[in-house]
RNA sequence: GCGGUAGUGGUGUAGAGGCAGCACAAAGGCUUCCCAAGCCUUUAACCCGGGUUCGAGUCCCGGCUACCGCACCA
């Protein structure tokens, strides 16, 4: 899909636009400034944290209300273990070399693959790990390097010594024999952690979705493009769990079906319905094309501009170890398309790695619509012969007995025959209720700091009127940081405007007073930030018990009495209100 | 990590060895006013650390941060 033309009223430098407005009406700051800031790491200020809330409500509106994705709360810091089992310990990890000459830092194992191939040799880096994910090992890469004397593609200077770079922070838990700590580099894994209890908690049954929002970390190498690529930062996840045999049929689907989306993958490109998408193939199935729809519902309702939000299928390559499908959905700003959310297919790759790594079983059990029967033989010890035979060794034979699959013996213990008199081989016909399964998990996943300033950019507009240039915040009303400004129109209105201000916020407004300069002034400093709302106590006020009504996308005012303020304002909240005179 | 460019009040900038200027913003006042008007007053800056020099915002070295390119980005 081509980069279609950005906007309506196209703002030149506007990334420095919308950043230098962000920093300066304190919506977002690099952090430790006063320390010389640090790479990949910002702060919200009180504007941008009041914003980012309200993003994550309406991500609590759509999937935790809408979807009943129960929230949990997991901690930032996990054990070694979770990342032994999820992978990450193996896999979120590049293998670094530096040339020694010029000074790049290189892929290790790529250049070690270009190098093999170029000599037409297999490029057999990749061993398979416990998870059957291919992994290019350290050592083998290094032995590789210096068997071939490979040298640097760049400028042909010998190469360092092969490393790790792990992107997880680490840390100790405790004092003392420390236990290893990481930061997690995504919240997925507490909830897969917390599977056993969550399933008790939907009462055994699939599917369920489980939600988090909450900080992960990742030790980028070279954090770039300012909020774009955080080290620390906030994720909006779900865990669907659901029955793998059940994928292809969502059972709200008919809810979703006629959601026109974007989309780009290797078999299609333009517009379709998720329905359409789903029944060509196009997306593997109904639960991932269902939450694709969602989540552009999501994007839309915080002001991600239709014809700037996409959603890509991953190619195979760039999936994650976990993957079997995934989309991103990703917007248009002037850093390109950026991944604001992946909605992927993890299959039971999560569960099935946490069972090997805990020795727990993390299964649900389906039962079958009718139960089925099945023959089945086996080899019943008569303890009344083996007792007496085998005196306290009974108890073993008949243990090893029950193990016995294959019904043909003869039954050896110990080197000897066991006596035919001591079991008898039985068939009967078991009524079996139902089957252990391990779920997929289907995950949407929504990077909530990119969210935002995608949200900000779009947002961001100018305005000409009479000649002077205005800056417009143009959020969608329900997401403004403030919702309503009061001004008095002269100083000699204060007392009455102060009280209307406390009125308002009794009503439960985010409201802000201001009562400086010309009132043309306090417009204008509003409209940067995107209240929708100016209330302005003007003389008529005090005769009549009116105040006059701003809206910042057209500047057109209305009177209202005071009594019916709340009311009115809630209505311009909710989008619901047309600026006709009354 | 590499290379290039840059870092001066809150923001945007001028100054290129000798007292750090301007505009906008902000605070207070006049104006009593419905869209950044005007006037007066005020607050406020040389990214950090070394070095050279009588003297460094300016020159040199190192670091940090930002932007661009490379690399990286399950």
């Amino acid at each position: 899909m081509e980069h279609e033309e950005y906007r309506e009223n196209p703002v030149d430098d506007l990334k420095e636009r919308v950043l230098e407005l962000a920093k300066r009406r304190g919506f977002l700051w690099p952090s430790y400034e006063i320390y010389g800031g640090v790479a990949g790491l910002w702060d919200y200020g009180p504007l941008g944290t009041l914003l980012k809330q309200k993003v994550e409500n309406a991500w609590r509106e759509i999937f935790v209300v809408g979807e009943g994705a129960l929230p949990i709360d997991t901690p930032t810091i996990s054990v070694e273990e979770v990342f032994l089992a999820s992978g990450h310990l193996s896999n979120f990890v590049d293998l670094i070399v530096e040339c020694v000459d010029c000074h790049h830092t290189l892929r290790a194992d790529h250049v070690v693959n270009e190098y093999l191939r170029g000599r037409g040799m297999a490029a057999d880096l990749c061993e398979p790990d416990i998870a059957e994910v291919c992994v290019p090992s350290r050592e083998k890469t290094q032995e590789l390097i210096d068997f071939y004397g490979i040298a640097c593609p760049d400028c042909g200077g010998p190469l360092g010594k092969v490393h790790d770079f792990n992107l997880m922070f680490a840390t100790h838990i405790g004092p003392g024999t420390q236990r290893k700590g990481y930061l997690r580099p995504e919240t997925a894994q507490g909830i897969f952690s917390d599977f056993p209890k969550l399933l008790r908690f939907f009462r055994d049954r699939l599917p369920f979705g489980v939600a988090q929002i909450g900080k992960s970390f990742r030790n980028e190498i070279s954090p770039r493009q300012g909020v774009i690529r955080l080290r620390e930062f906030t994720q909006a996840e779900i865990e669907v769990f659901v029955n793998p045999d059940k994928k292809s049929i969502h059972p709200r689907f008919d809810e979703v079906a006629d959601v026109e989306i974007a989309i780009l993958s290797k078999d299609f490109v333009g517009r379709a319905t998720v329905k359409a998408a789903c029944d060509r193939g196009i997306i593997a199935h109904q639960y991932l094309a269902y939450y694709v729809a969602r989540s552009q519902e999501f994007f839309l309702r915080v002001g991600v501009h239709e014809s700037q939000l996409r959603f890509r299928q991953h190619l195979p390559d760039e999936m994650a170890h976990y993957a079997v499908d995934c989309w991103d959905a990703e917007g248009l700003t002037q850093h390109g398309w950026i991944e604001l959310a992946g909605i992927a297919d993890r299959t039971d790759y999560d569960l099935k790695q946490h069972e090997r790594q805990s020795g727990l079983q993390m299964t649900v059990f389906v039962p079958y619509a009718k139960p089925k029967a099945v023959e089945r033989t086996v080899v019943r010890p008569k303890m009344n012969f083996l007792g007496p035979k085998y005196k306290n060794k009974a108890k073993q034979v008949a243990d090893y007995l029950a193990t016995i699959s294959d019904p043909s013996g003869p039954f050896i213990f110990e080197g000897q025959e066991i006596d035919p008199l001591g079991y008898v081989i039985e068939t009967t016909t078991q009524s079996v209720l139902g089957d252990f399964i391990t779920p997929h998990v289907i995950e949407p996943s929504f990077g909530i700091d990119r969210t935002v300033y995608t949200i900000l950019e779009h947002a961001y507009d100018e305005d000409t009127i009479d000649g002077e240039r205005r800056i417009v915040l143009r959020l969608p009303h329900s997401l403004a940081p403030v919702e309503v400004a009061v001004f008095p129109l002269v100083k000699a209105l204060n007392e009455k405007a102060v009280e209307v201000f406390q009125l308002l916020r009794r009503e439960g407004f985010l409201v802000e007073y201001d009562e400086s300069g010309t009132i043309g002034r306090r417009y204008r400093r509003q409209d940067e930030i995107g209240t929708p709302c100016a209330v302005t106590v003007d003389h008529e006020t005090l005769e009549n018990g009116t105040v006059t009504v701003r809206d910042r996308d057209t500047t057109k005012q209305v009177r209202r009495s005071i009594a019916s303020l709340a009311v009115t304002l809630r209505e311009m909240l909710m989008g619901g209100f047309a600026m006709s005179p009354s």
